[in-house]
DNA sequence: TTATTTGTACAGACCGTTCTGTTTGAATAT
DNA sequence: ATATTCAAACAGAACGGTCTGTACAAATAA
């Protein structure tokens, strides 16, 4: 008997598996066991492999631009410096419980980025993404005389970002989430304008 | 015909192959093609591909900690802090040039850091020897007065180390090393005391 | 001789992909 | 309203190839 899918919801099923195994680790056939596909159904939906990788960036991508809006609009009596610090040592103190399996966008870039050029753009783009909606709230900072304002808004937040994902990468391999928190804790420090 | 094989040169050029394609995608049959071995000699040498591996990490944990030392100790005339950024640099420079494979360390944390024990322990202890290698010139920038000596010199470099390890990633993916020696020099702007 | 190392064929699991044929439901014709 | 057509979606076996690891005989070393 047929079985209708929903492709967003197998996307995010597999997209799933991608973020705790990796691409080359993660077969088509354990996707299909999962989702309850099967082959034919799979290679209906998607073209290739590949290119059900780069759709789960793009919807990876997605979801997580409007989460980072979200978090960092919200609680607003705080200050952004604060939301921001804050926002970064949530997504390290949530590892013990994911696994350790870091940001998909990070394993992908160190797994497939130099050696693929496609899946390299894509993950560039969803990069980059990221440090367009989190600049914002860096600009906020500034204007609250919290960073420095001489400093690029952009280069300040690639620094962040680029912080938290070594500092990710570290406490995935050492099953040390704490570490990684002081790092990021002692990059705002140095950041902050000091009174 | 049987011939003698030199175990290290095998890894050394093992290690090689790891570290452009990664652990996945590089199989026994292309090591033994590079090396000339076969798989008798090769599963005769190693006891699996994982300790071929871990052995590997071990190479280059050892090699690059007399590179990162010798390095950091040459051009004493320039001072620690300046030595310190200057390597940093240089290796994010070298990177168009070896096809932007990164620091294999790094590689094979994201890949396998957090599923497979043996080596995401393996891989951690060459990172800590990296940090402890790099540790002394920062206590000597200190001590030259270019680097807060109130912060703690260890938690300096796991940061160092760390925004390191994400521009890296992020120049893999986007085969652009300028802008990750735009985010290290303005972590190194940031560290230093103003005059 | 005896112990060790190497070469090669092979096992067997798994890979991404393609194949043929079936089911399905909507569009069209009667 | 009912019958026919048709394209898209699905099922799942099968394909060619690759993977790590093993078996075992031949070669070499002791």
């Amino acid at each position: 008997m047929n079985v209708k899918h929903n492709k967003e919801n197998v996307l995010k099923t597999g997209l799933d598996l991608f973020c705790h195994k990796g691409f080359n680790s993660l077969g088509i056939d354990e996707i299909c066991k999962v989702t309850g596909m099967t082959k034919g159904a799979f290679y209906n939906a998607f073209k290739s492999k590949e290119q059900f990788l780069i759709e789960a960036i793009l919807l990876y991508a997605k979801n997580n631009v409007n989460r980072i809006k979200t978090q960092l609009q919200a609680n607003k009596k705080d200050t952004a410096y604060n939301r921001l610090l804050q926002f970064y040592i949530s997504m390290l103190e949530v590892q013990p419980k994911v696994n350790f399996m870091g940001c998909f966008i990070n394993n992908i870039m160190s797994e497939l980025g130099a050696t693929n050029e496609n899946v390299g753009i894509a993950a560039t783009k969803a990069f980059d993404e990221f440090i367009e909606a989190i600049e914002p709230t860096v600009k906020e900072a500034q204007r609250e005389n919290e960073i420095d304002a001489n400093i690029n808004a952009r280069q300040i937040t690639e620094l962040l970002h680029s912080t938290f994902y070594g500092a990710l990468t570290r406490a995935k391999s050492s099953k040390d989430h704490q570490q990684s928190i002081h790092t990021m804790n002692l990059l705002f420090n140095n950041l902050k304008i000091k009174p």
